[in-house]
RNA sequence: CGCGGGGUGGAGCAGCCCGGUAGCUCGUCAGGCUCAUAACCUGAAGGUCGCUGGUUCAAAUCCAGCCCCCGCAACCA
């Protein structure tokens, strides 16, 4: 079996309602994986919540809920959220379910058999009322704690950690002979340095159960429950292995929790897994969580035998009128109200076309405006309705002749598009995209088939020209399709074809065929004036 | 010296890794077209690419120093 092109998201922390940011995120990854679905890969595109620790307990208290209950009505709205973005992803996992704790447990009973983690006491100052051990750097500059921590109290405490010291050198080196392991480079810069000018700490992995009870228990020592990050990065490989990934390397002290026949049958040598996932071919992740995936995950990752991920994509954060993104301020985007305004694609569109993966990137709700009516109505829509609507008025809608006079530029734009999706430049492949629909607009101009269709004598010209729009629309609904599915699929359903535009292939040309007849042309993005 | 990002025509951005005609959207001005969602096309004005120095035949791009903005420790990707 092929090993699938696996990517992910980060999982959220559910302590609320999904924002821009998350959606962002998985609007990332979902045209990725549309991308390489459409090149004809096999994709597995996985995404979901992470739903323990303390935050969730006290949020639970306070609504007067189990935490269980708390977290399961949210993961509704989130799922909700998937579904409202239009993401394709295979699964959504939540790290409260069996198939992922069960497997948690299962790394950590293998590691600590390993020798991979130790007992120590740490002793430090303790805030009651938040329930979190400060650090020098919670102090006020007069060396006390400020009033917000309630009582101050000095705790020793005793917890496991894991050892990452050992690894550090390995990593820096790692990190230099693979260049693409982080993307962009600044943000790999940045990882090298923290490695080479800090001595890394040993990882906490646990939390005693007296303290932090809504959390995985630790296999061998029932006092404890495993601490956020050994929890929730192990959703990459649990989930392949609860879908049949054999996970090979992680050796034969971990059994692989799933359904119950696979954890039933025995290892042997030509045992073929049902689905291969990892490595995983990208992480999308903020750059706030960048220090985790860079340097513990890998670690782990060694540490339990296992090939690392290929890349690590990491993206910046939303502004709002230049200002940060603040629910006590109200300076937020509701996606869900933005999508009811405009719609899903316009949505997807602007995210991706503002906003390269990297930097920060700032949200108006007037570029908003000006992107949707420039870029999509006046550029992408209208396009189409004049080429179409040409069509049907001139031709009743068929298409009489093949020619090939814009076949170059499409075959230019197809061929670059595929390169930057294949580099993960979203932006960029939205601006080749539309360098082809300005160009074909220009052809209208200088073709003018408004003009030829009043001359008899140049009925072939005619034909010729309008195939040529109607063909570039459709080639165009393909390249747009991991952007705009939704747009896309209408594109199609104008040019009377049936089905998506999902397969890459299709942007070939030549596809419109001799006597074919559209449907009907309608405004893509109406324009919405003040 | 905590870490990081940024400074490109009036606004917002791309280009920088891999030096070689400064690109995109909006705005302004002039013209064209009338198929189309009052949309489209062409042309013009407007830039010492933060500053200084270096490398080079050549620097927005590479190197060094400096100035200015903004994030990160606080609900948040």
């Amino acid at each position: 079996m092929n090993k699938r092109f696996f990517i992910t998201t980060a999982i959220d922390y559910v302590n609320g309602q999904p924002h821009l940011g998350h959606a962002y995120e998985k609007i990332v990854a979902d045209v990725i994986a549309r991308s390489r679905r459409s090149f004809g890969q096999e994709v597995f595109f996985l995404t979901g919540l992470d739903e323990h620790g303390q935050k969730v307990q006290q949020a639970a208290q306070a609504d007067g809920k189990s935490p269980q209950a708390y977290c399961d009505e949210l993961a509704a709205d989130w799922k909700a959220f998937a579904k409202k973005l239009e993401l394709t992803n295979d699964d959504f996992v939540r790290t409260t379910e069996p198939r992922h704790k069960e497997f948690v447990q299962a790394i950590l009973a293998k590691l600590h058999a390993a020798g991979q983690f130790y007992q120590k006491t740490y002793k430090g100052f303790y805030s009651t009322k938040e329930e979190t051990f400060l650090t020098d750097k919670d102090r006020l500059p007069d060396g006390t704690f400020d009033p917000v921590y309630g009582e101050v109290i000095e705790l020793e405490e005793s917890n496991y950690w894991f050892k990452l010291r050992d690894h550090q050198q390995w990593l820096i080196d790692y990190l230099e002979t693979n260049p693409a392991f982080v993307q962009p480079d600044y943000r790999r810069n940045e990882v090298l340095g923290f490695l080479k000018n800090s001595t890394l700490e040993d990882l906490c992995i646990s939390r005693p159960a007296a303290r932090l009870n809504w959390g995985i228990p630790i296999p061998f020592d029932k006092d404890f429950v495993t601490y956020v990050w050994f929890d929730a990065l192990v959703n990459y490989i649990s989930i392949p292995a609860a879908h049949g990934d054999l996970l090979s390397g992680l050796g034969s002290g971990v059994s692989v929790p799933g359904d119950g026949a696979q954890r039933e049958q025995p290892r042997t040598p030509d045992a073929k897994p049902k689905l291969q996932l990892w490595p995983a071919d990208i992480h999308v992740i903020g750059k706030d969580i960048l220090k985790f995936h860079a340097v513990f995950w890998p670690i782990m990752l060694k540490a339990m035998g296992l090939p690392l991920p290929k890349h690590l994509l990491v993206h910046g954060w939303w502004q709002k009128d230049g200002a940060k993104i603040s629910k006590s301020t109200g300076n937020i985007v509701d996606p869900i109200a933005v999508i009811a305004e405009w719609g899903l694609d316009a949505f997807r569109f602007y995210v991706l076309r503002e906003l390269d993966i990297g930097p920060d990137g700032n949200w108006t709700d007037a570029g908003f405006k000006a992107r949707y009516q420039a870029e999509l109505a006046n550029g992408l829509g209208n396009l189409v309705n004049r080429s179409l609507s040409m069509l049907k008025r001139y031709r009743n809608g068929i298409a009489t002749t093949k020619h090939d006079e814009l076949s170059v530029d499409a075959r230019k734009a197809i061929t670059e598009t595929r390169s930057l999706l294949e580099q993960n430049q979203l932006q960029a492949a939205l601006q080749r995209i539309w360098g082809l629909i300005t160009r074909a607009n220009q052809y209208v101009d200088q073709t003018a088939p408004f003009k030829l269709a009043k001359d008899p004598a140049q009925a072939k010209r005619l034909d010729e020209v309008l195939y040529n729009l109607a063909e570039t629309c459709r080639v165009l609904a393909v390249l747009l399709w991991p952007f705009l599915p939704g747009t896309a699929t209408r594109i199609y359903a104008q040019l009377g074809l049936t089905g998506s535009p999902d397969k890459f292939t299709e942007a070939t040309w030549g596809g419109l065929k001799p006597g074919h007849k559209i449907g009907e042309p309608a405004p893509l993005f109406p324009r919405k004036d003040p």
